[in-house]
RNA sequence: GGGCGAUUAGCUCAGUUGGAAGAGCGCCACGUUCACACCGUGGAAGUCGGGGGAUCGAGGCCCCCAUCGCCCACCA
């Protein structure tokens, strides 16, 4: 064959089959392939706004695995990517990058010049600088990043069809979230409310429930003192937030409570300020917390806002936006001990109260440290506040049982893989306990399309929102006027005002399937990719990417957004915790490319069986490039024998076997036959693990011990009939294993089929069951007379090519026609002279190494 | 507090309907440059976390416990 190199190498096959499968468009998306054609990939777009590390190529190996394998099955596979950018996290980076930071008040500046690009300096002040001028600094830095990412991605090799690449600041992803909200507006789904929210006081930002996490804090107990107003004493309360005495608006203990059962309805003094607050029953209350009874303000924590509601209370808010106390007192709380605290933060003010009241004598013992559990945002490094605003939410059946059932079985729909990963998403839904909030006050990212109109005071009217016709979107409501206005009447008594905030950028990741299938834009398209057949992410965002897709996919089109769900698992330090930046000196792909290959890489993400978190492990990759390398070598060896017998290449259908006439042949292939089914089955299942493990093996097997066993007959040593067999047989499986391992080892595998082969492996058909007709353990008996041969090589300390005089086997009758039919190749492989074969219980070997071998001197 | 997963050789992990403990790495020994030193051959190495139970038979099935990890929770 022509292109056989003299010595094969992986060095630079990558840069030079990237540019060549992108050269001739080899993972383009057939969009006339009807649907049942399809293979389509929902596939999560990476935040650029951080950096590519290893858990993406972990999981992103998974499903270009899954998506090569689905292509060389016959599938159009469409598998997009796209790139998620706007947001708060490229905020940050903005911010950090250049030095500045978003003033809305600010004015444009025309050819604005941020301070710095990288590398800002450590006691600088970030410059505040406009919304326009910000947005225009996101745009660039988000640009530079994409590129960055777009070559790692085509370092991993990964198949997508880069014609379809997105990024969810782009205008279609701005029109379709726009569109899929107002579609959620027209029908209900969504809804404006102000009420109290999560706030996170440094983002200035609400937050949503599934963006929030526990940490652990030290705090402690302070034991204050409420006055009974019946003068029968005092009641004893413990608090963990004494600075909220002043938004205290009742006392609660649980009904079943008999200490506290006499005062139920009765009124309590508080401390500091003696307004008079109404001692409660609720069953939240929880008799042996603390002294059993509690104060509840608006807002402490979750609790009081559920406390708030059912029990109809007071709203004393004391806690701004900026997470310092407000300048003034709620109404009815004296002033004077408030001025105290107010304009301090949070913690300054706890500190200032516990003070007061030390002096005023109503705080008992000295406050008991405890660790407990605080609600941030999971971004955020303050704790979270609860303040109230108005905010646009989502019905996700938080508040509305039946839309939880509802979601749930929908969840029920998918195929999980694995299959437990499905109690995660069940388990998050049943605990839902508000609806999904999605309005975010910040500036880069898609702005929510709707006015309101400003009555003749100039107050907005928030319950009738101005919409615009979904034929104008892409809108952005802060320079673009509602239908019937001109920008004239923006902020003017009788006109109309835009809603500040933007979405979520899960209100807008949430719609991958519907931006990447370009809904309601090319139909055709979407009707041929929609439902996707695979979701793969990782499992910890199924809370967020995963149920908020659903929830968007459950309400506009009524049924799952996909059949197939595949979560990844994580990749662990050697010590088994979770990877991350924050160890410092964390390998980038880049550098384990360059070090062991792509396939190497690949071969470590491979292996790691779906959903389990895999340790991050080098060794691994080693094994991978042994592996590559050896693809490379096995072929040149195969392929030098050259062609001869009946075999016939094929461009895309499977090689014909006719031409293996020994048994010894036939057998292999019957065994790679198994192996074939084996790997089908397991990719079809996702499994790409036990594919990869059952190929990797035969291999391994093919090579130690079937192409050692064969090779002296394919150099022809017992003639053309014979060696014609053997060299198609060889080539045969060549070609299957090939096939394989092309969707694990992409780079090796198109490298080798390059040298015999037109086109692309990974256009060539997945293998079809190969109608060898042997025995696939006959070759079982010869493997081990051939291992028993070879350890009597190794104990005598003879070379593998010492010569054996006489081998005497024994074996039972059912497995000495085996030994019997592979004696020649045997003797071959062996550099046997001659080979007896008797009956035996049980198969045994007594190798005589020929004298003038043994004798023979060393070195 | 609720839920999920894991526990097999020094390390990383397979072990698919229960039928005589496996692989790779590492280690030891030997060999070899005629496909492959990014090589080959062979070897040592495990009371399968612990305890019960059903079974002729359990790493696999049932119950209990321990340890580790993760998810969720209304954590005053």
């Amino acid at each position: 064959m022509a292109n056989i190199p003299d010595k094969p190498t992986l060095d630079g096959i990558e840069a030079r089959w990237s540019a060549r499968w992108q050269a001739d468009g080899t993972y383009d998306f057939d969009a006339a392939a009807p649907r049942e054609q399809v293979f389509a990939i929902d596939t999560p777009p990476p935040t650029v706004s951080g950096s590519l590390h290893m858990g993406h190529m972990f999981s992103y190996t998974h499903t270009d695995i899954v998506a090569r394998f689905q292509r060389m099955s016959g599938k159009a596979v469409f598998y997009p990517i796209g790139w998620d950018d706007n947001g708060l996290p490229t905020e940050r980076r903005v911010q950090n990058y250049y030095g500045v930071r978003c003033d809305p008040t600010q004015q444009y500046v025309e050819g604005f010049e941020p301070p710095f690009r990288g590398d800002v300096a450590k006691d600088h002040r970030p410059v505040p600088i406009s919304r326009p001028n910000f947005i225009e600094l996101c745009d660039e830095l988000v640009e530079i990043d994409e590129q960055i990412f777009e070559a790692v991605l085509r370092r991993l090799g990964l198949s997508y069809d880069w014609s379809y690449l997105y990024a969810t600041i782009d205008e279609r992803s701005r029109r379709t979230s726009q569109r899929a909200f107002l579609r959620n507006l027209q029908r209900g789904e969504a809804y404006l409310q102000e009420a109290p929210t999560l706030w996170d006081i440094d983002d200035r930002t609400a937050v949503a429930q599934a963006e929030m996490e526990d940490r652990e804090r030290q705090g402690a107990y302070h034991k204050l003192l409420f006055h009974r107003t019946d003068g029968a004493g005092d009641v004893e309360i413990d608090t963990t937030r004494p600075e909220l005495v002043a938004a205290c608006v009742a006392l609660v203990a649980h009904p079943d409570d008999v200490r506290y059962q006499p005062m139920f309805g009765s009124t309590v003094r508080t401390p500091l300020y003696g307004v008079g607050v109404p001692i409660l029953a609720h069953e939240l209350a929880e008799p042996d917390k603390g002294t059993g009874i509690a104060m509840i303000c608006t807002f402490g924590d979750t609790t009081d806002v559920t406390w708030w509601r059912e029990l109809a209370l007071e709203m004393r808010p004391i806690i701004g936006r900026d997470g310092r106390i407000l300048p003034t007192p709620p109404s009815g709380v004296p002033a004077e001990p408030y001025a105290a605290i107010a304009g301090l933060t949070v913690a300054q003010a706890q500190k200032k109260v516990v003070e007061q009241l030390a002096a005023s004598g109503e705080t008992v013992g000295e406050p008991r440290p405890i660790t407990h559990a605080v609600k941030f945002y999971e971004r955020g490094s303050r704790p979270l506040e609860i303040v109230t605003s108005r905010q646009w939410y989502i019905r996700n059946g938080g508040r509305d049982p039946e839309l939880r059932t509802a979601l749930v079985k929908r969840g029920g729909e998918v195929a999980w893989h694995p299959a437990h990963m499905q109690h995660r998403y069940d388990n998050w839904v049943e605990g839902l306990n508000g609806d999904w909030l999605i309005s975010r006050q910040r500036f880069f990212g898609v702005p929510i399309p709707v006015w309101y109109r400003l009555d003749d005071a100039g107050e907005p009217e928030y319950d009738q929102p101005l919409t615009p016709d979904e034929s104008q979107l892409p809108i952005d409501p802060s320079t673009d006027a509602p239908p019937g206005y001109g920008n004239d009447q923006r902020g003017q008594p009788g006109g109309f005002i835009g809603d500040p905030d933007v979405f979520d950028t899960w209100a807008t990741s949430s719609l991958t399937p519907q931006i990447a299938g370009k809904w309601e834009e090319d139909p055709a398209l979407f009707a041929s990719v929609f439902p996707m057949d695979l979701r793969p992410q990782s499992h910890d965002i199924i809370r967020t990417w995963l149920f908020a897709t659903m929830v968007r996919s459950h309400h506009e089109f009524g049924s799952a957004p996909w059949r197939h769900a595949a979560l990844s698992g994580w990749i662990l330090d050697p010590d088994r915790k979770k990877m991350s930046k924050s160890k410092g000196n964390v390998v980038t792909p880049m550098a384990l490319f360059d070090q062991y290959g792509t396939d190497a890489v690949r071969y470590w993400s491979g292996s790691a069986r779906p959903g389990v978190d895999t340790a991050f492990s080098e060794d691994q990759m080693k094994v991978g490039r042994k592996l590559a390398n050896k693809v490379l070598n096995v072929s040149k060896f195969v392929l030098g024998f050259g062609e001869v017998g009946s075999y016939e290449p094929a461009d895309d259908g499977y090689p014909p076997d006719v031409g293996a006439t020994e048994v010894v042949d036939q057998s292999m292939l019957a065994r790679l036959d198994g192996v074939i089914a084996e790997a089908t089955t397991a990719f079809e299942a996702f499994d790409y693990a036990r594919a990869l493990e059952r190929t990797e093996s035969f291999f391994w097997w093919f090579c130690d011990d079937y192409v050692e066993l064969v090779k002296g007959r394919a150099y022809g040593s017992r003639g053309d009939a014979a060696a014609a067999s053997a060299r198609t047989a060889l080539r045969t499986a060549l070609d299957t294993l090939l096939r394989l391992l092309a969707p694990i080892m992409p780079f090796a595998a198109e490298e080798a089929w390059s040298w015999w082969h037109d086109g692309s492996v990974h256009l060539a058909s997945w293998p079809a069951p190969l109608a060898a007709g042997g025995d696939p353990d006959l070759l079982d008996p010869v493997c081990e007379v051939m291992s028993e041969v070879r350890r009597a090589k190794t104990e005598a300390k003879q070379s593998q090519r010492a010569e054996v005089a006489e081998l005497r086997v024994w074996a039972p009758a059912e497995r000495r026609a085996a030994i019997d039919a592979g004696r020649a190749d045997l003797a071959d492989a062996g550099s046997i002279l001659e080979i007896t074969v008797d009956d035996g219980e049980q198969l045994r070997c007594e190798v005589v190494l020929s004298p003038s071998t043994r004798d023979a001197p060393t070195g």
